[in-house]
DNA sequence: CATTAATAATGAGGCATACTCAGTGACTAT
DNA sequence: ATAGTCACTGAGTATGCCTCATTATTAATG
């Protein structure tokens, strides 16, 4: 049957990759011979090359294939639909810790988006992984829990390279993980947020209202 | 006049150097060979590992070279004691426009941390430039201007971050540079801001008092 | 200035390794 | 059973990093 045979081509693709992305993990891409990834993905050296065109493409193939399983995860953090500030915690949460476990394969990842002939390019599933983060941002701008003065872009930009710049300087610290950074994150994130203001209609925020009379009474008296 | 001797040895590190920045910058690492390097730099390919023990480290020389240079600039915009705000933005400025220009070589940055045997190293100049960065943080907590319940590397962490990302962002746009970041970044960072009632000792301050007054006013009139 | 010693530079060759390809096997269809 | 197709193999090739015996240059000495 031919649906056994191409279940085993595929089989054998999925192996040298997963042989691919252990070894670049754990020895680095100059590290890692090619010979070992057929030795481990138990076929011959020539084979490998029958599935990947050389070790770019492969490298290339292991980083997307990380991206892409990244980005069904926070998808997953994301769909509910809970406040924005409990799915923004959420998200930050599972991409600190990703990033956090796999940081070398993050590191790996600029080097692939340097194809040998020329200027860096954005690799297809990176671009989708960094869409979810526009995507929740888009959704708190029309739920009107985020102001629509600043572009979408500029505050994922701030989400996304904190977080990341953050898992930089925990790994390099070998601290493990720091959930106080997202709190830190989240609570910067106040100043994108709409501060409402109870209106006449809104009958049911009397108490709010009070609570809001009561800070700024609070706040007055300390002069 | 053994001075001249070793000027001329120093030049000619500096030769091998230029060579493989420009090299690295324009064709990335594996796009250059060393024997280019040499041929650029006018010396034979052994000469090159007179000064570099292998093509690795004349990366990581290069890289080094990078932020040292980077550093200087860094501090020459935060040496006046102009107020935190516009420290900050000069600070921003400076860094996003390197990193947009140089973009190449920030990129290859990640590869030079790799060692072959081992875990991911912080380079040393690099670490130097980072802390051009805490400094004004630090700055800004002791002149009270931030307030101190924030670790002083998370402010970082997100000012950082954020304008490493956008860099990236930026470039892979293909668009230049963009002022507006900085200023969404700098208006963010007032979340990190002390605010300042002024208090009875303060004599100067009636018409900040006035003001602050009036906005809570609008404020409460507008329900 | 001649001679010797020390230091710097050279580039042909060694060597590791990414990649190729002619040959072999395995599976399918008739 | 036979021919034809497709996957696989691994010895061999090409490339590019790096070494090292040799040569050139500078410094030291009498």
């Amino acid at each position: 049957m031919g649906d056994t045979q191409r279940q085993r081509l595929e089989a054998r693709e999925e192996a040298i990759l997963a042989a691919a992305a252990s070894l670049f993990s754990e020895s680095g891409v100059d590290g890692t011979r090619m010979a070992e990834i057929a030795r481990k993905a138990d076929v011959a050296e020539g084979t490998v090359y029958l599935y990947y065109k050389n070790k770019h493409e492969l490298l290339e193939a292991v980083v997307d294939r990380f991206w892409r399983e990244l980005t069904k995860g926070a998808k997953a953090a994301v769909t509910s639909n809970a406040p924005l500030s409990q799915q923004l915690t959420e998200l930050a949460s599972y991409h600190l810790h990703s990033l956090i476990d796999d940081f070398k394969i993050v590191e790996i990842t600029s080097r692939a988006r340097q194809r040998h002939g020329e200027p860096g390019r954005q690799l297809p599933q990176i671009r989708e992984y960094v869409r979810v983060f526009d995507l929740i941002m888009q959704r708190g701008i029309a739920s009107g829990e985020l102001e629509a003065s600043t572009p979408v872009w500029q505050m994922r930009d701030v989400f996304y390279g904190t977080l990341e710049h953050s898992a930089r300087t925990l790994v390099l610290r070998e601290q493990p993980f720091d959930g106080s950074v997202i709190d830190n994150l989240l609570s910067l994130f106040d100043g994108y947020r709409l501060k409402h203001y109870p209106t006449k209609q809104d009958s049911g925020s009397k108490q709010a209202a009070l609570e809001l009379l009561q800070q700024l009474e609070s706040e007055i008296s300390r002069w």
